[in-house]
DNA sequence: CTGATAATTGAGTGATCGTTCAATAACCAT
DNA sequence: ATGGTTATTGAACGATCACTCAATTATCAG
């Protein structure tokens, strides 16, 4: 998984994976249909340590709109945490396989679509309470806030400087806090 | 170029490139170095075709918060019009070429940079005008609407329908308009 | 210890990769 | 037409690709 996230699907060899997983080909094959289908265990295993950490931030006690900082605080940790610039293998893979493959891309849209429907219901219940900017829809900002992860993901590879990727997640959250 | 929009650099083969022009390999090398140089034109071209449409877009003598507006209303007509969902050359390259390689990140980031610049431009314009939202910074602004771009061309290739971007485009102008 | 089973080895498969180059064809001023 | 230059051809190169498999080694129950 690291070097499928590093490197991108096609980028890396079965050579690469031999070689840091210090298994021989025959092995690897043993274990694993094929390249490509270590490529979606790989995917399966980041979406999976992805919905945990987005459970854990946004269903914490705290109020909804202070857990949704709370998740752009840890993405923003994160980056800065990646002096490699790795990114989200989502992200990196949605890019890089083309939309004709829809066993790979399903897996990725699926996982990336939980993110923006806890958004959404979090978003949901700062409106019960009064606490969302007027007039806004929650599965308007759900999206608006996917576009924000997806945008600072790329912005991180032009510019990966902390500060003014604290500024963009200020005034992103100033739409829904507004 | 065409190619490499649409496949990305490394799955794009010199076989299928000797197929889309028409030319035997000892032709295409004879024009190009090898397979990056012509990337590398391609890259510069499409960055060209990029600066002339912001200056077109940015430059015209409507109220500059209107110019800004048109420019994401042709971003996602551009987006609509293009079924494959080949997206952004720059973008995703940006994505595909590990960090590393500065020959190839340094025109991508510089051609980005400039619309970057151009956009803190017209917001600076905006401010003179007393037409911006108060208290913002049209540097961070700029930032904000370029993460913008990012993740539409993200979010595009999760849920490619027009209804759902262009809210979220009235929500991120929601920001430097309010 | 023994023997059946499972895991590991690493050389080797054909296919494709980016690239080269001698041979051929096309061009064009004289 | 002719000779010299330029462009094109397409077979072939070594390297690397994803992948296989017969041979070997490790495992472990009886």
């Amino acid at each position: 998984m690291q070097l499928f996230w590093r490197r991108g699907y096609h980028k890396t060899s079965v050579r690469d994976l031999t070689e840091a997983t210090r298994l021989q080909p025959g092995s690897l094959y043993g274990a694993f249909k094929n390249k490509r289908s270590l490529f979606l265990y790989s995917l399966d295993y980041y979406a999976g340590e992805l919905k945990r950490f987005v459970d854990a931030v946004l269903n914490s006690d705290e109020p909804p709109l202070a857990r949704i900082r709370h998740f752009f605080e840890h993405l923003l940790e994160e980056t800065a945490a990646d002096p490699e610039g790795k990114g989200c293998l989502l992200v990196n893979t949605l890019l890089e396989v083309p939309a004709e493959d829809e066993e790979i891309n399903q897996r990725v849209i699926q996982a990336l679509e939980y993110v923006e429907k806890r958004f959404c219901q979090v978003l949901t219940e700062a409106l019960e309470r009064g606490e969302l900017a007027s007039g806004k829809d929650p599965s308007t900002l759900a999206r608006l806030l996917m576009t924000g992860i997806f945008g600072l993901r790329v912005y991180n590879k032009m510019h990966p400087q902390r500060e003014e990727m604290d500024d963009i997640v200020d005034s992103l959250l100033s739409v829904v806090n507004a």
